[in-house]
DNA sequence: TTGTACGCGTTATCAT
DNA sequence: ATGATAACGCGTACAA
């Protein structure tokens, strides 16, 4: 790799010259700039970003810091907001932190390199952030404790409360939540609308967690369960696949609802509705975060369910 | 965030003491390197990645190009690789890149940062490397053409001879493949390893693409299939869904093997076998294409069938 | 139109 | 034990 003075020398010009060249600008011969321009092109040369970066304090890359790779929501998620950012000249890096411990660590790494932004979903909403961020830091999924943080969210109340209604819709009434047993603002807000929109209806809120999926079946069978809303899809295929198994006929004998419409799972089968997670918009809320014009955006749209066979 | 010359002027010495301290370099007293450190830690002080790598023209950076976030296949590799580097102080960092032209643009980016090392997974073996690039670099999944890429891969003709062979030893005779149909070394090679396998045993190979997903059905029932093996295991979950919404036991009916051995999908289902991926070791070789002792490394493990309810 | 000089933050070397 | 100085590659302001 060639570095600006190097292609200077060859050209037989100073830097200085070189640069106008580069950047287009003026106070250079169209001659000595079609000269220049050649020989950049010839010998591949790219100026060093880590040097611009050094000069102007800025970057245009930013962090993505996530605490599983493995995740078809998270990579959904990353992949709006990589197709948001990159027409606007910003690139997405994105980094797997095993533990929290190492997400501290990464996000000082980022900062250090003094990155345009952040993202962060942290594991819980224990993660404490660290002090002296100086750029835009939105995190996802969960709240991160200190630092002036954007939490992006949907409003996951609203979804709960829209999975109830729709399954009323249906004529079901024996509606269970299926979710994990986490300190996460979206497990937490999605299980509370969805128990406030039972009780307003006069139904007996059930939650049961995902972490025994053996007690599922049992659950199903003993309560004549009508209706299951899933915290994700992957679980509400989970689910199907286990309920089919033993003879539970879906949507016959019990409808599922899954969310985020993941198309890794939800084009595996047509049995599970879904509720569209609203990417583009949380997308659209990050690049505000970016632009510093966070607040007077766009309102969340409603939730949306994608029905299927059910 | 602080420099190390606004610390050096916060504890009255030079920048050189700084940095004296700093790298527990010797040439100091203990008592200005305790003020220093603590100091340090008071203002959070991190030396600057992109100072050092334009200093030492090195980075630690290991950037990792992918043509799709969605894929559970890649982001397992990504997580093994990724814990492959850390330990040894490298970073990966990942970015997709939509189009074969925003990967070499990418790619460019990256070289231009001289990051210390690049993983590339093609869309295709069509894929031409850019010139001049400084460091090692190892494609994935499909060759690059041009530059001196090393390419990282499984066996895949035995992995395609070994899936006949577990169906043989089950007593299966009527087996197709499910595959993509696309210019991949891996796709191309594992097909060729069980059509040569199954050649041998006198049996007529018969492969169907994945993409007219509608055929395999009627392909199955025309043909009298009792075996599938699927190039991996989201087909191979697809294709369980499929024939069982029509009535066909598996693995009564048909014998279903996927690949990969991704936990997203095998941990959904129990009536599917797998062949496991050899993450692990490939994450090694990679390690030796860093350090340069690529070609003197351990064998390829031979193919390990995860055998389920099959 | 072109060349020169300085600074970004680090690190390494040479002098004190 | 500590300070001064140079260099990495780039961008910019100023001088020629």
């Amino acid at each position: 790799m060639i570095s600006s003075l190097e292609l200077a020398k060859l050209c037989g010009v100073s830097q200085g010259t070189v640069d106008r060249a580069l950047h287009e600008r003026c106070g250079i011969s169209q001659a000595t700039r079609k000269r220049i321009l050649e020989a950049a092109e010839l010998h591949g040369y790219r100026s060093n970003p880590a040097a611009r970066e050094l000069m102007t304090g800025q970057s245009r890359i930013v962090a993505a810091v996530i605490p599983q790779l493995n995740s078809a929501f998270l990579m959904d998620f990353a992949g709006t907001v990589k197709s948001a950012l990159y027409p606007a000249g910003f690139h997405l890096i994105i980094t797997p932190a095993d533990t929290p411990e190492e997400m501290t660590e990464l996000i000082n790494e980022f900062a250090a390199r003094r990155c345009h932004a952040m993202l962060i979903v942290p594991h819980d909403d224990g993660f404490k952030l660290p002090a002296g961020l100086d750029m835009p830091v939105a995190s996802f999924l969960s709240r991160c404790k200190g630092g002036k943080t954007v939490f992006l969210h949907a409003d996951e109340k609203v979804s709960g409360s829209a999975a109830v209604d729709y399954f009323i819709s249906q004529g079901r009434r024996n509606i269970v939540h299926l979710t994990y047993n986490r300190q996460s603002h979206a497990v937490q807000e999605r299980a509370a609308g969805y128990r406030e929109n039972m009780l307003k209806h006069g139904l007996k809120p059930q939650i049961i967690s995902a972490d025994d999926s053996d007690s599922l079946l049992e659950f199903v069978k003993n309560h004549k369960v009508d209706a299951l809303f899933c915290h994700n899809d992957w679980l509400a295929l989970n689910a199907l696949r286990t309920l089919e198994q033993h003879g539970i006929k879906v949507p016959q004998d019990i409808s599922i609802l899954g969310m985020d419409n993941s198309l890794l799972f939800t084009s595996l089968c047509d049995e599970i509705s879904t509720i569209q997670y609203p990417f583009e918009w949380l997308a659209g809320e990050f690049m505000a975060v970016l632009s510093g014009s966070y607040g007077q955006t766009t309102p969340a749209p409603p939730p949306s369910i994608i029905k299927r066979r059910t």
